[in-house]
DNA sequence: GACAGACTTGCGTGAAACGCGCAGTATTGT
DNA sequence: ACAATACTGCGCGTTTCACGCAAGTCTGTC
């Protein structure tokens, strides 16, 4: 197999698992030029293998409608290692809570075809990444649909959270500080983490490291100690010392992984 | 609806059907710019209802809502106005229960802008059509997805419909007979039919007159009188006939209302 | 081992499509 | 009637693209 083919071979595999793929991010990846990727994706896409796009490929296959929403975020490659990591928490068995957002959303792709697992949450993007996974349980959370987040709200939300427990709660942040927690747009929103996070024998908070420390908006959630945030490892040394010395756990993924 | 809303919906409509659509094409078919043809595809493309491509766009969800779109696709007509019919029903500060399926779909489409309205839902596409329209709150049921119809069923769902009542339930079938009630596929989806049917003042079975006296499948929802079967003109007098002797209210809706 | 032919790659060029901001117009809500 | 919002067209600079050319690589044969 000639360095070629095998190449195309692979920017299929990673965009059918990734659901899409960018001309820059595969020219750095294969370390050949833009011209040559754009080459191989004309190929690809004369083969009816994948869609072209701007500035990138589409997989036509099995998902591509929600993993191309975690692409919307920019970190997507830290998104996709921190989500890794954190599959390989769950164990078969166990009963998680899974919270909305694109890691939170990637964390979802990665447990498709898990066996014996039970998967509560409120997101709409978790709930149709594993509706169709066999050994896979998925139960939503109703209440208030909040369109921006995909994800539902409110009292109906909180009083369904209430008669359930879990071994491990998964959750998504727009930003999160050692001091404050979790910073949301929403009132709603943080109140339902806040609750979320009183249900689990463990909580995770899934946040790359552009998000560290960061107060983008007014509304928090506190979570109470011992919780893990679970990062890249691009994230600020100082940033992590204010967590762990907070008594939060932290796990540092590697990129690449 | 504003001239861009229904552009936008039509183009997703092309775009759907077709499976592609150019931008040259749009901007043609509707003489507006490309630049207007680009925001458009810009913002369907936020919403998730459609992938951008270079030049144009992609219809995706090829899978998640395939089967629904194609029964949309089945007597759309009658189902457009027998919708139509049931939001005439509808006034202002009721609380009203909308099951899923297309033909209730279409009704929760005709609400849009409706005011004063709460809506609770076990179906993804109804809580999709109303999330953005101010004067309606839209709560959603949670439990577990059956992909199939896009709905939710099970112990959560139930559990929640307990601590609700409703102005008017509406619900759609995959046939009705005058003996049996609602038959269905599955029984998770007749049991929670049959709770919906008990929490309303008024309830009503939308279904276009192919669906009358049929019996596809086995799992049936039996409803208590009295109820009012809402179809189209193209019903045998017969089977209505059987329907006013066990009952039940009819409306017949005339065609192009 | 040398050679020819097919394939592959990087680069440069011009064209197409893109996003963005601005200003004018239409629509909506009060 | 007025203000706020949404929409549209246009112009701008930028990004991505397709294509051609020359250099480099791989493959099979003599």
């Amino acid at each position: 197999m000639t360095a070629a083919k095998a190449r195309r071979d692979e920017i299929y595999r990673l965009a059918a698992t990734a659901g899409l793929a960018s001309v820059e991010e595969l020219s750095q990846r294969f370390d050949v030029t833009a011209s040559t990727i754009r080459r191989d994706l004309a190929l690809l896409h004369e083969q009816g293998k994948l869609a072209r796009t701007y500035g990138g490929a589409l997989a036509i296959g099995a998902h591509p409608e929600a993993s191309l929403r975690q692409r919307i975020g920019q970190a997507f490659e830290e998104k996709q290692d921190i989500a890794q990591w954190a599959a390989t928490r769950v164990k078969p068995g166990e009963s998680i809570l899974l919270d909305g957002g694109s890691t939170v959303g990637a964390l979802a792709h990665s447990l498709q075809g898990h066996d014996d697992l039970s998967v509560t949450t409120p997101a709409l993007n978790v709930v149709q990444e594993l509706a169709d996974s066999p050994g896979v349980r998925v139960d939503c959370l109703g209440g208030r649909f909040r369109s921006v987040s995909q994800t539902f709200v409110g009292p109906l939300a909180e009083a369904t959270l209430e008669r359930m427990t879990f071994d491990r709660v998964f959750l998504g942040a727009d930003a999160v500080t050692a001091d404050d927690g979790i910073c949301e747009a929403d009132h709603s929103q943080t109140r339902l983490k806040e609750l979320m996070a009183r249900r689990g024998l463990h909580v995770y908070v899934l946040a790359d490291s552009r998000k560290l420390g960061q107060r983008p908006f007014h509304a928090w959630a506190r979570l109470p100690v011992p919780w893990t945030l679970v990062t890249d490892d691009g994230a600020d040394p100082h940033q992590l010392a204010l967590f762990q010395y907070a008594g939060v756990a932290v796990a540092v993924v590697a990129a690449r992984g």
